[in-house]
DNA sequence: ATACTATATGCTTATATGTGCTTACAAGCA
DNA sequence: TGCTTGTAAGCACATATAAGCATATAGTAT
């Protein structure tokens, strides 16, 4: 049998942007869902599917899950299809744009439509580097 | 927008292995039928998809439609995605079948199940060079 | 012309996958 | 305790893609 859920799960215009997204960048779910301004549920689900398909590390903190490129977990033929990905969405007006809405993200999911002060700002890419649950098989 | 049609096309175990094969040789449709044992409008579809996403030169010679590799067309990250596929496959219990049964493949296709004597033999790897159709944009 | 052969295509059905909305869950806080 | 917040998951629906079968098309040969 062949395994083609590493390929699946990249042939995503979604699942593409968010895995270009966490090659440089740890985030967590509501800065996914603010830098490519979809719905929470989208981008929950986006991830765990990338992170089920071998491609993310899974950091929780408190209230929050981060995602990050698993880079030293990859295999082979996954670490191409991540350079695959980069290489097709380097020049992309899209990816260039979620990644100024990224630097712009703050700590606020689906709630914060009901305007509340200025939220804390993530920090991006601190990492801890423990607690990292892996996934893949 | 961004454009997921090549990965999408390799999301599938079938259009992967006929990749696979065509990495290495040049094919027509009866040959990829028989070394993969699918149907004929199975690998007819794959090959014209895989064309259509850009991965495949087409030659057709006489009753016979040749395809292989576009190593010189292919862009930066479909190459990538080549390689990602040859690596995903490298040990493959699977594909490696398929390389064996092409080599005992002939010029026969859907119609040779009421044997007529030895057909001719598919000379492998043979490229006038000429006459190639280029597909993709 | 007729018959034959390799490939492509129409059409229907089956299956998989994404979408959208809602609710559930878990962690933190008043 | 009860309330808020970030994330995950259940479910119905829409969409896309593969499968399967039959047939069309275009070369080739007799």
């Amino acid at each position: 049998m062949i395994e083609t859920r590493a390929f699946k799960v990249l042939s995503d215009e979604t699942k593409m942007r968010i895995l270009n997204l966490l090659v440089e960048n740890e985030c967590c779910v509501c800065e996914v869902m603010q830098a490519l301004e979809i719905p929470q549920y989208k981008a929950s689900r986006g991830l765990i599917n990338l992170h089920e398909a071998g491609f993310l590390n899974m950091r929780k903190d408190r209230l929050w899950v981060f995602y990050s490129l698993d880079k030293q977990g990859l295999t082979d033929y996954r670490l191409k299809l991540v350079e695959a990905v980069r290489e097709a969405l380097k020049d992309n007006a899209v990816t260039k744009l979620d990644k100024e809405r990224l630097k712009k993200a703050v700590r606020v999911g689906a709630g914060c439509h009901r305007g509340r002060g200025k939220p804390e700002p993530h920090l991006h890419s601190a990492d801890p580097g423990n607690s990292v649950i892996r996934h893949n098989k």
